[in-house]
DNA sequence: CTGTTAGCGCTTTCAA
DNA sequence: TTGAAAGCGCTAACAG
């Protein structure tokens, strides 16, 4: 039982001329000459009636639905802030967005298929590391129009990232300009290829000070915060400890500065922490969190941008956002490393660990 | 540039049959019988030809969709939570879903007239508090396919929520068998009723201890974290000074907590804080936070079913969801009261106070 | 058992 | 300056 009920149809009759006229005044097109009173007329019986064209019959006409659809993992709650750049974006193209849950997307397409192959969007927005780049490369060359966002492919169609290793790389100087010297990176899970290039931004950091690696992935099934907390855990039990870590994300760092604190040691003054991306939560942490915030919502619009022009047919190319440029946000969870490191390895606390655990159930 | 082409025509030419019956035998239309072979060959070439009936044409045949609406609030995170839940409802009957910011919404009903009057959905979510009910109920008696989502109206269509005071009540039970009497209670935004319910949860709790109120309401412009936080502040200020505090959210209470810290007080041996609904960072915080956790999945896929009814044409009643029963988490920020209670206010550290909000920037 | 055909609401060519 | 009519891809009478 559709809403409206208002067609063309009944706008023109109440105009008093023929649905072809009234379609054109109304879409504006500018290569037909009307008289003005009979604009008038058309304009005003759909006010009136309160007339807005049915989309899908004018989708179907026009082979173009004014949809967008955006396959990303729905568990996630920092995607919220993507989701919602890409909506506003759309929005004002005149475009609504479909969203699909990453998994459905990894188990056999079936998210592709949904919206892509019944017509439903004009294009996809693929904002998740979950799926082979096989697969992915499978759909470039299905000539469909898709674009990566936050995701990048070697060889393969258009993708709009954040420079992830930069911003790590400014968070690792930022600890080296304090003094750190023994500096870990917490990542995100192996598979998923901004996970990957963070890391190599921490590597290349590292590698520009001339320091020592150590690193330790989360997994991909766990949340961030419990992820953030076993790797933080397993990175204290280095010898010698680092004194500062880098962490791929907020979600992350809040696991992380509790597996420091039940370790039974001090952010900062034993262990400085330095997290990717900002949040509303990061000031309100203990400590509050030091972030480098990088212009997320800005390479969410671009990615509309970009999958709008390839749906125009025209050529696009990959994008890196890199303005506004990452910017450490400084705050309380880092700072130099005590004079006298303490040779003696963190104080496990097992039990405090598997009962955060248990709590998180 | 549609990606498919591949059309019903084609599936029935490759079969060597009229569309008509491909059509049949394709959507399992009972009441045509025809020869075993014939199906055998029609359903044989629309998987090989990978054939996908286009949405959209079918939908303005049908006059149906298969679209839902969902409008809700994307500034916060914590609503990926019902996104998800209803994304994958809709999802298992076949229907996709559409996003629309609830600012959108407010502005002059734009979203709903995007979805609505435009036929792109079959139905819509309202999730959100915003948007006067005055409007809200001008579109009910439009006879339009909605129903409201964690939002109640008096008199009105459909609506399905949680037992939001039920969950506070539960809350303040949980504290006053640990022996607090001075219980204050943050609230939401006072324009949104949710915040209402959960306020008079609050009240309801108290008044069956027999115990004063005292509440502060967060307001509406800032994020939650800030508003607990200045909740929070504000009711430190009283006197004798509450020993446990519920708190309407597990994100505002990432601020009550630091604001209680900030204040050189201890959680819980100075105040106890109970939140409602359970997230996974509340496992994480300083010190693990007490829950009271809400069906709030349950809700969520409630709605769909319920939407999804309305759109049959179905008498459906509105419903609260209570079960499973609200549910006490119990970790560290709640604790009996210390044995005497100290007399002197709680020490206002203004400055840590604006340096977060400084910091929260 | 299977094919022909009208029509969902819209846009657009073509003719008047 | 305007209207008639075809057709987008599909479903469902209705005929055969």
């Amino acid at each position: 039982m559709a809403a409206s009920g208002v067609r063309l149809s009944d706008v023109a009759q109440a105009a008093g001329v023929g649905t072809s006229i009234a379609s054109r005044v109304l879409n504006g097109d500018p290569t037909v000459s009307v008289r003005p009173e009979t604009s008038e007329r058309i304009l005003e019986a759909a006010k009136t009636l309160n007339y807005r064209p049915n989309a899908f019959a004018r989708g179907l006409k026009l082979a173009r639905t004014m949809t967008l659809g955006m396959i990303i993992n729905l568990a996630y709650s920092e995607n919220l802030e993507l989701i919602a750049s890409v909506e506003r974006r759309a929005a004002i193209s005149g475009y609504v967005t479909v969203l699909a849950d990453a998994n459905e997307f990894v188990e056999r397409g079936e998210a592709y298929r949904r919206l892509l192959l019944e017509g439903r969007v004009d294009g996809l927005l693929i904002a998740t590391g979950m799926g082979s780049n096989a697969f992915v490369r499978e759909l470039y060359e299905q000539r469909l129009p898709l674009v990566l966002l936050n995701r990048r492919l070697r060889s393969g169609g258009p993708s709009v990232t954040v420079d992830d290793a930069q911003g790590v790389r400014e968070a690792v100087r930022h600890l080296v300009s304090l003094g750190h010297r023994r500096i870990g990176h917490i990542g995100g899970p192996g598979e998923v290829d901004v996970s990957r290039r963070r890391l190599a931004g921490y590597q290349a950091g590292m590698r520009a000070a001339s320091l020592e690696f150590f690193s330790e992935q989360a997994e991909l099934e766990l949340p961030a915060e419990e992820g953030g907390f076993v790797a933080m855990e397993r990175l204290l039990t280095a010898h010698p400890r680092p004194t500062a870590v880098t962490v791929w994300s907020v979600t992350a760092a809040v696991g992380a500065l509790a597996a420091v604190r039940r370790g039974g040691l001090e952010v900062p003054s034993d262990v400085s922490v330095v997290a990717l991306h900002e949040s509303p939560v990061a000031a309100f942490l203990e400590p509050p969190l030091t972030c480098v915030q990088m212009p997320l919502r800005e390479m969410a619009e671009k990615s509309v941008d970009t999958l709008l022009g390839v749906v125009e047919g025209n050529q696009v190319r990959s994008t890196v956002i890199r303005l506004p440029a990452p910017r450490l946000v400084e705050r309380s969870s880092t700072a130099p490393p005590r004079a006298s490191a303490p040779a003696a390895p963190a104080r496990r606390v097992r039990a405090a660990a598997s009962s955060a655990r248990a709590g998180a159930r």
